[in-house]
DNA sequence: TGTACATCAGTGAACGCGCGTTCACTGATGTAC
DNA sequence: TGTACATCAGTGAACGCGCGTTCACTGATGTAC
């Protein structure tokens, strides 16, 4: 027998993987280096490549997991209206404005993904995927939309939604920034009402 | 009188960050070097700190500069609904999302901007109040709205614009970026109706 | 039971490189007299 | 008219630093016999 648990090297990738999802969203891609995310994780920069081949690699991952951790918080709310509309409150709250660390993937970090090559680029077209038909299957159910009308609704509530607190974070005037939000709120009325 | 016209510095300064726009619209904000950065511009790196004090400095000038030139080009826009119409036509095409370099630089650059100091974050903010007040006078006057639901729908009608663009540009596969702008121009027309 | 060896997650120093920034210098022009 | 000097936008080498990545090593454990 080897002196770790069988999962211990599997626990410490995972344990590295969730805490830079929190330090990349944070500081950005470029912005977090190996050594403080290997740090995050109370470990030092060389054990980084007995995880992950290269920083792509890990950003792949995280883009993966944290997509991930989105769509089970999407499909764990509560059935009805009241599910997708509380997650759209907290989603649009100033307590989400300021804690980019533990909040929306896409909202920290999706322009910066763009410019990524295409290992993140698919990572993250897989797991928007899976989110937008989560939404879309709550929009048909509770909204009684068509599917094709909920699946251009899902999109428009996810763009709302992530520029909305983009554009928020981007603002130093924290009473403009709240404009930005409540206004979000009334036009994801509007778009949920057609 | 010196060897230079008098306005010869200033067009060089302009020269910088016109083509700074581009680069940085590009590669992002930490993945443009001011050696690149001035190459771009037909100078050396020594020479940038004559013009700029930071690059911070320079970011915010930047800044500045895209957002002005995104507004010049919406208060260009012919008079009548067609006007922005042809504005949303354009943002949502395949050639924006293929010309990152001349597109929208919030679609570019809003989550890294969120980021970076209260210099580049209060340029921001002033150059993107007045493009939404350009937005929502044309609103109130070409849609008939009430001043207030007129700049509710103009934050709706951007954020809409700037996260579709993202979404479509994080894409790998060109039919699934190409089925979000579809999208959006759906919700776009649905909030407009409001 | 004791000892030599294998395993392997993790350490920490080092690599070359590009970053933002600094600075002594260049060279084309205009001014003084 | 000729020459010494001032101006100043731009050059290009150098600075210390942190980056992503590599690698010889450590040390705790289990195995062989």
């Amino acid at each position: 027998m080897a002196r770790y648990a069988g999962d211990h090297k599997e626990a410490t990738r995972r344990r590295i993987v969730e805490s830079a999802g929190r330090r990349i969203k944070q500081d950005g891609i470029d912005g977090a280096g190996i050594a403080t995310l290997m740090a995050d994780a109370g470990l030092t920069n060389g054990a980084f490549y007995a995880h992950f081949s290269s920083k792509q690699s890990l950003v792949a991952a995280v883009v993966t997991d944290q997509l991930e951790a989105q769509a089970a918080r999407i499909a764990e709310l509560p059935p009805g209206r009241d599910g997708l509309l509380g997650f759209i409150d907290w989603y649009l709250s100033t307590d989400h404005r300021n804690d980019v660390a533990n909040g929306c993937p896409s909202a920290a970090l999706l322009d910066e993904i763009a410019r990524q090559g295409d290992e993140v680029g698919a990572a993250y077209e897989r797991g928007v995927a899976i989110i937008a038909d989560e939404v879309a299957d709550r929009l048909a159910r509770d909204w009684s939309l068509d599917a094709g009308v909920a699946q251009t609704r899902a999109v428009g509530l996810m763009t709302v939604l992530i520029a909305s607190m983009q554009l928020a974070r981007a603002m130093t005037d924290a009473a403009k920034a709240e404009q930005v939000l409540v206004a979000s709120r009334d036009n994801i009325r509007v778009l949920l009402a057609a």
